[in-house]
DNA sequence: TGCCAATTGTTTGAAAGTCAAAGTATATGG
DNA sequence: CCATATACTTTGACTTTCAAACAATTGGCA
């Protein structure tokens, strides 16, 4: 088949969710770090700040700025850990788990909107693909 | 079904393509806005300045800078709008297009290795779901 | 035990990317 | 022909980022 095809749909499908993505959190007034950091605290429950580095693609340095401007905000909170004195845990605050869900609440929409017109069998087949994907990287 | 699921899965997706893309771009030693620019280009073929930062996300104050920068680069060249001497058309260099072709077979290369456990059947399938999904946002 | 290398997080200085607003040149419509 | 709109550039400020230097802690090993 016309693989060029599929490859360009794809890089289509992503830049597509990319502006989307931008837009929605200009418009709640956040930046696209700090809510990608929420993102993956929500996800992952508390992490450690090497950890949370590592899954957000940046440095532990600027993961640090970062990480005090969100505790200023009051979305995060930074902990002891128990087992390893260097090490710092950060989790949500009950306001960042708010942001979280809301934001969540969001994507939920948008695969709402994208698959609206899909049969539930073509909605498994999809998850399936998508699956079978992430799989692969 | 289980909607959170496929939204999740979707935005794990969107996540690893992320990743890869900001590897692959580094990789070759290149900036994510300016490879942005040259997929744009590569794409569209020439384009007035602010229809090139429309479709990037930024304003033309930012693009001019980033223009300059390219052009530096040998990447990109300016030429004359003939309708509208205020418009001035981008397009890619010898050079830029081979940059754009090299990473457009890095994107054929990824497409292969997501889908190389899929039938062609199957193949077709994700095609159009991804047609589908690109008609609804 | 005691020491040295590795690890974790912070700080700092520099660079890139970005925007809003002001400025310049050209076009368009009365 | 003039007023207003449009296209691009410039400027100043801010955010995000990294690399490198630093401080605290851990872990291995001699």
């Amino acid at each position: 088949m016309n693989n060029d095809l599929l490859s360009h749909t794809i890089v289509e499908f992503y830049e597509k969710l990319s502006s989307w993505e931008m837009a929605v959190v200009k418009d709640a007034g956040h930046s696209l770090p700090q809510i990608h950091a929420v993102e993956i605290l929500g996800a992952n429950g508390d992490l450690r700040m090497k950890e949370l580095a590592e899954k957000m693609g940046i440095t532990t340095g600027t993961l640090t700025v970062q990480i005090d401007k969100m505790e200023q905000a009051g979305l995060v909170a930074r902990k002891a850990h128990q087992q390893d004195r260097r090490s710092i845990l950060v989790g949500l605050t009950e306001q960042g788990q708010d942001v979280y869900r809301e934001h969540d609440q969001l994507h939920h929409g948008l695969s709402d909107q994208l698959t609206a017109k899909f049969s539930d069998s073509e909605r498994e087949l999809l998850l399936s693909f998508f699956q079978r994907m992430n799989n692969e990287f």
